[in-house]
DNA sequence: TTGAAAGCGCTAACAC
DNA sequence: GTGTTAGCGCTTTCAA
């Protein structure tokens, strides 16, 4: 069994308290120091977390609820996240809703009385009504990827410039002579696929154009949704020129979708894709495309995290990353 | 601030001891039964962890290290299993060391520190090394699609039979007269990697043959890498007719250089892969396959992980579960 | 079946 | 700078 700081008291003959004050960064006498320092390595002290946690209410714990773990873009920016709250010493509770705003619910009731500092949520329920027992408890939440505009002032968040992005790589597209373009998106009510489809939108109204609504398809953001998206776009009587896909899984979709029926980028098709990943530099390094900074949002949310729980009084805020648009060669100019 | 059991006691009359055997499943006089349960609602009383666990010496919470979160056969089988566990009210912190031994011994140090009950691992680092601080802590260990064997009876591994596998996969091609087969594996020195490529050996064994070296290619079980690996095999001067790719991610990559390279499946290059998933069901709905049961391992590991924290003396054991082989239609026969 | 009381290992207020 | 001490909120003897 592990040894506590009472064994550190008998061992060097100090009290309690010039040992829990050295331990927690308080300063004694240079003598003691090296006292102390030799018992803990001796005894192999560690800490008891579970009574540190008792006396401050504090679990140095940061729950964690996503969508879906089988997704490139949330374990991309979870990666990053862990790595940098495991540095401050924070450890990371991660739930997995599956898209069910009902299982959603019971994870943050879960992590609320796991205890968790704070709640990290890419949010499934687009009302916001799993948050409330966190916002009861005082919990700080982070929202990650999409704000819930009911909660502005009770919550952080860390989103993207969604309407810019898509709108950039639209106009990109109308510009070069292309007025037939698929919109591939995530699931309908959901913000970053409002937002996309805002940009898009824009994008037409700008040149004076309105895209037909066929060309629109609402999809999942899976793998499997995309490229059943691109096979109902190939399908139309009049297929588009161009297609936008919004995300990295339905990227990978559409990929194997236009392989399959023999369509070749940007020749056949032109294509605008999100969020390549780094895992993946070397391929398709054609691709005209929008770069989420994972990484960076990842630290963000992170970063805010910490200061919510560190700081007096910091007020929630949503912060809005740019996304870089990176021209590739898959689109083609026409006409 | 929350309530606490004196709250309780307070309202209810009774003493502490009463209420929380009653919570914690003893028997009370119906009446007090009533009284309690009132109370609970009314004051959303909920059992601080903290103290419990201070007191019990259990956190309730298990801690899970794998190489990389961005691998779709880790986060498929974390996903089966953090439901599993959180159906019974373990949480679980995982921590993604990126293929980085060092960092795989401070994640174990970390999770150790936090007072994890148990430790699931994917092991990076072949030799164990990492676990040492779990092992002097008796802190019980699950390992997770790799055994190591210096560790044989200290800890629990749920793994495939991977040398079947990767021997029938072979076999079939072999039998379906193709005498040069790539076959691409994960990094050399690793427990998967070496068993499929002795399953590969024994295939080629069985029939009286043997492999020209250049067609087996170590890689690194990601995307990227097996684009690379391909790439590679695709170059060689007398290139193999037949390729047997040993993962998921692997086999996007290789899909990818295929389509690049305007190879068709079967009929330019036959094929067999390992561990489609499910989120992936009707695409490459042609390939044959090795199935490897992710949701099976990552229930097998949950379950085991819990006998071994509620049972007395549970031994040790390796559990290897088949794997299933899928015929497609990605082999053709030749000759 | 119930309640009083001890104590898990730490932190922090207080007095020295 | 240091030591004494009182809890944090629970579980668990033990005696009633």
């Amino acid at each position: 069994m592990p040894s506590t700081m009472k064994d550190i008291a008998k061992r060097t003959g100090l009290g309690l308290a010039t040992i829990s004050k050295y331990l927690n960064g308080g300063s004694v006498r240079a003598k003691n120091k090296k006292l102390i320092d030799e018992a803990v390595k001796e005894l192999h002290f560690v800490p008891n977390e579970f009574a540190r946690s008792l006396k401050t209410s504090q679990s140095r714990t940061i729950g964690v609820v996503i969508p879906d773990f089988r997704n490139a873009f949330s374990t991309s920016v979870i990666a990053t996240m862990e790595d940098y709250l495991r540095k401050k010493d924070y450890a990371v509770i991660v739930c997995d809703c599956r898209f069910d705003p009902q299982r959603e619910k019971e994870a943050v009731s879960f992590l609320i009385h796991k205890r968790v500092d704070g709640l990290i949520n890419m949010p499934t329920d687009p009302t916001g009504a799993h948050l409330s027992l966190a916002l009861e408890n005082n919990t700080p939440v982070v929202l990650l990827d999409r704000m819930i505009r009911s909660l502005s002032g009770q919550v952080s968040a860390v989103v993207i410039d969604n309407v810019a992005a898509a709108e950039e790589a639209t106009l990109h597209m109308l510009d070069a002579g292309h007025t037939d373009i698929g919109l591939i998106l995530g699931n309908q009510g959901i913000y970053t696929t409002e937002n996309r489809f805002w940009g898009y939108q824009n994008a037409y109204q700008q040149r004076g154009l309105t895209p037909r609504e066929e060309l629109i398809q609402y999809s999942d953001y899976t793998m499997e949704g995309g490229y059943a998206a691109v096979k109902k776009l190939l399908s139309l009587k009049k297929p588009p020129t161009a297609m936008l896909v919004t995300n990295f899984d339905m990227t990978l979709g559409t990929m194997i979708a236009l392989n399959e029926a023999n369509i070749h980028v940007p020749e056949d098709l032109s294509l605008i894709t999100f969020d390549k990943l780094d895992l993946f530099g070397s391929v398709y390094s054609y691709l005209t495309l929008v770069k989420q900074p994972q990484e960076v949002i990842g630290e963000c949310v992170a970063k805010q995290m910490l200061n919510l729980l560190t700081e007096e009084n910091i007020p929630h805020q949503v912060t809005m990353l740019s996304s870089e648009f990176k021209e590739g060669s898959s689109v083609r100019k026409i006409k």
